[in-house]
DNA sequence: CTTAGATTTTTGGCATGCCAAATACCAGAA
DNA sequence: TTCTGGTATTTGGCATGCCAAAAATCTAAG
């Protein structure tokens, strides 16, 4: 039987061929409780406190309106991801990454945004590159970055996404995505510090002239050198963080 | 409250201050489950048949002897993992790459493992580089790859595992792991091939020798070249797998 | 007041059962 | 035979409740 997963339809619908994929599953419990976890989790500035965050399953099960069922299985989702980590009979925490880790994670980044960089020089088009230029119009000479640090900080983290965006690559795109939002916490204290923020735009720029050189040896070069540049400074400068 | 999980310890256990962690927790059935079905999902070769292979909560429970619980949470770590996709009220159906997915994530571990080459060109020990070409020992001019391929293969996907280990870099060693596992269902079927395996040996010799050299830029090209060099193998030669 | 020991409470692990959606199956009409 | 409508079954989603381990609390001896 080649096709017993479909239904042999009446000849006037087989032959209209209409477009209908699927209805809309909405979500279930479980990916909601996920999504609404994952992001409390990382709207919480989990270095704030010295000790560690801990998640009640009960309480977060009232909290969100749902039974433990749902919210377990969004808890071994969240495991899986590195974001919590439940040690067995005594509570589920919040994982705390120490800088070591973080510094790893951004060079692992700059592992992929490098690759990115390159299948963009052989494979984007003129105008999407130049696109991202887009993302600082609103700096200038005027108008420096490192005076609207929080704006910039904002316009960086678009500015990568979309970079990454354009090497058509999923797995570059999920990879990185999921490094941003480990790193994103401290991102916050570290991407807009004056002192780098005066040297990354123009690194961006010369990142955007080598893609639209189509030359992939520099683009790959100066994308992964402003990235790496990001981890020596988060070694060298985040110490304060680690308090 | 500064220190409200410490119980106060007594005063002659304080100052021993052994370095016992934790007792095994013994693994949980969740865990269990998880490994046991990553394992099984692992082992069975998905691109054989035509029909899409489906999971079944009940009859893994009865399987396992455990509860639907235990196995419903495996199931959604699984699925975080990208090995499953649970439909709604359809099944559990087990996740098959195309050829662009595979060609994808191949480049990605390419991006990694150069950026492993860039750290080992600076932090590894002399010895434990030259140590990487122990895996290739078996194989010469008397014992080509090409007439071993099974016995080849496995040293090769070894030696690229203890090459990134290496780099004493946690993040590229799971990620890479990760992107392993779901490219090896492919990889038995063309890492082997004797037109790729001839040029395999001494792509991996070149990338220890530029390691030993402390070669930072060449070591970490010739790194990205041998990996970038399987994913358009794949790419050109991999379409009868996906018929 | 201190501390060892018993007790209560908390917390994650897991089994069980019901529900609704989707499917498979079946009988009757054309 | 073929198509249609309805029914039984399958399957994942979820709520609920109990259990044991660990922690917190309480109690009484010193």
């Amino acid at each position: 039987m080649p096709e017993p997963t479909q239904t042999k339809a009446s000849p006037n619908m087989a032959d209209t061929d209409i477009a209908i994929v699927r209805i809309a599953p909405e979500t279930s419990f479980k990916n909601k409780a996920y999504e609404a976890l994952k992001e409390a989790i990382l709207k919480m500035d989990i270095y704030a406190t010295p000790e560690p965050v801990m998640l009640d399953e009960r309480a977060l099960s009232e909290r969100l309106g749902v039974s433990r069922t749902p919210i377990r299985e969004a808890i071994a989702m969240l495991e899986q991801d590195g974001f919590v980590k439940t040690v067995p009979r005594r509570g589920i925490v919040v994982v705390r990454r120490t800088k070591a880790e973080i510094v790893d994670m951004i060079r692992a980044w700059a592992a992929l945004e490098s690759m990115a960089a390159r299948l963009i020089t052989t494979t984007a088009r003129k105008k999407d590159i130049s696109a991202l230029r887009d993302f600082f119009k609103d700096f200038g000479d005027d108008r420096l970055p490192q005076d609207h640090i929080e704006e910039y900080s904002k316009a960086n983290i678009a500015f990568h996404q979309a970079l990454i965006s354009l090497s058509e690559s999923p797995v570059l795109v999920d990879l990185t995505n999921d490094l941003l939002l480990h790193v994103r916490g401290y991102r916050q204290l570290t991407i807009g510090r004056k002192d780098r923020t005066a040297t990354s735009l123009p690194e961006h720029l010369g990142i955007i002239e080598a893609l639209e050189a189509r030359d992939t040896e520099l683009a790959e070069k100066r994308a992964r050198d402003h990235t790496l540049g990001l981890a020596a400074y988060v070694e060298a400068h985040g110490q304060e963080l680690f308090t």
